[in-house]
DNA sequence: TTGTAAGCGTTATCAG
DNA sequence: CTGATAACGCTTACAA
């Protein structure tokens, strides 16, 4: 089964009569090259069914009009039923599109992941890496940058390298939904904290933690890692601890649709006797019962921010070095 | 902010006082080179930090070790929350880093979009190429085929195209579904079919209709496109044509969970009233009320199959031209 | 406006 | 076991 030999530039410039040269021209769309020729080298190209071979071009340009988004690989568990992880894709993919370069996903999960990114990357496979919910302190996004690569990562980097970001306001989403609570009178607010070490759930932590302090309110916190099945162990940890609470924020939805579930399990209504607030606006949201109450973010605006930032940086410009997208509160049943 | 000059395979042999023969040995893992002088290689190459530029070494190979993964752009949209483009994702990953390849993920929603895949993956950029859920009669497996790229696709490509594939057993897992309703006592069996441009649509409906009519049972049917609104319209429809129903198969558990919102609207009580079955198995699907009775079938492990199929092709080896996921019936409290 | 020719960084084929 | 040297397919000065 062997693979049909494809043409390559020289058999073209043979069947239109002209040179390599003028045939990579017009492949590239060059406007000093003879419209009688321009026709007669597309016709030779349609005919042959000539493909440009990218590598021997990125060869020599020393681009490859690819970029790589490198997630974790636990991004595709974790968030299995969110849409942060497909909704970034979109995002990226849409801005990428527009620029009319590739998008090479690469999941770095296991050590030797990280490694084939490593090499991928640093093997100029790619003129840009992108970096989505980082866990810990990973050094890679440093790395790569200092190696001259341009890196924009989402969510500041726990391991303080000065690589450009785009984040959510975080905090101030986290800010709006407390006093949202205290507003409605609320007075003994739990949270269900999300992973910390991930950058979304400390700062999420940190918003919850200011709001009630600046009210002189208790902190009760639990801690989940976004899934909902932490959400429930985190809901039982609280009742048990704090059976009085009367308000609970929750840093994802995931986990306040389980806390949702857990509450009416132990017989409290909401939101007569307890009310939820989650974080993110995920479309289930507006399905659970009752509908839930969250703070709302774009996700695909984050991977479009990201990726603009980093054809920026591609095309060899200056970037901000911090990109902050906003959140808004939005109301429903719950809370 | 030039970017700093990566060091090849020249400077390295000279750092070594070597030959580039010898260097690409030693980086490729060749055994026939003295211990002795791997070792002064390998110095060299740690000293400069030396990493292959993989296009070079791809022109020269004619191999790329990466391989694409095609969706249309809608997966992220139509799935978004549930596990189907992740799990796939997942799935190719797994497969393809056990054997040390690239994944390339393309989205090609747009016309504009599918082009590119058609130009990159001609382009000779990556060694075979995987399709997911395909809408309609897509040319461009069977045209990739024809130019000897191997491909294999997630269903039965609709336009007959001769390109081995991966699919699940959809008949078969909606027959045991409606036989658990027949056997349950149900007589009055509608469904909620998906979209009849996806082969997921077309043989989940099949399977339906050949289930009701073996049982000598009317065949009831209204149209979703997979998404929870479409289920919910779909849910009201069938309601006002057939207000007697007494059972539904839906096609999907989004479709499932937003009917059963709708039929609790309606005043019916799930199961009392009416049955739901749905499939997919998705994680919210036990999170739904009452949960949800639904067909699950192993996505990652599609994936997976369809990764280990195509390594075979590119190896140069024959495969089957089906391969087909069992399915099994979650017996949860909605059926 | 077009052609010639020099690389881009590897691997592979030969000699030695 | 090692080193020249010729590709691989394309872009791009530089000439004509």
């Amino acid at each position: 089964m062997t693979t049909a030999q494809r043409p390559t530039l020289e058999a073209v410039a043979r069947r239109a009569g002209v040179s390599r040269a003028t045939v990579s021209r017009v492949v590239n769309g060059s406007t000093t090259v003879a419209e009688s020729i321009q026709q007669a080298v597309r016709r030779a190209v349609e005919e042959l069914g000539y493909v440009p071979n990218l590598a021997a071009r990125s060869l020599v340009t020393q681009r490859t009009d690819s970029v790589a988004l490198v997630m974790p690989e636990e991004a595709t568990r974790v968030f299995s039923d969110d849409q942060v992880f497909p909704g970034i894709i979109r995002g990226v993919s849409q801005e990428l599109e527009a620029a009319d370069k590739q998008l090479v996903l690469m999941l770095a999960g296991s050590p030797a992941g990280h490694q084939r990114v490593e090499r991928y990357t640093t093997g100029r496979h790619v003129d840009g890496v992108l970096f989505a919910s980082l866990h810990g302190e990973d050094p890679l996004p440093g790395v790569l940058s200092r190696l001259g690569i341009p890196v924009v990562c989402a969510g500041r980097p726990l391991d303080g390298a000065q690589v450009p970001y785009v984040d959510v306001d975080n905090v101030g989403g986290v800010t709006r939904a407390v006093r949202h609570l205290i507003t409605n009178g609320r007075r003994r607010i739990a949270t269900i904290a999300g992973p910390q070490d991930m950058v979304a759930g400390i700062e999420r932590l940190t918003g919850y933690r200011e709001a009630v302090a600046e009210a002189g309110l208790p902190a009760w916190e639990a801690y989940g890692d976004f899934t909902r099945e932490s959400g429930a162990t985190a809901m039982r940890d609280l009742l048990a601890a704090h059976p009085d609470l009367d308000a609970v924020f929750a840093a994802s939805d995931l986990m306040a649709h389980a806390a949702l579930r857990t509450l009416r399990e132990a017989g409290r209504r909401v939101p007569t006797d307890v009310a939820m607030i989650g974080f993110d606006d995920i479309e289930t949201a507006a399905y659970t019962d009752p509908p839930l109450t969250t703070v709302r973010w774009d996700i695909v605006e984050l991977g479009r921010g990201m990726t603009r930032q980093l054809l920026r940086m591609t095309a060899g410009e200056d970037v901000e070095q911090e990109l902050i997208l906003p959140t808004n509160l939005v109301v429903r049943d719950s809370a």
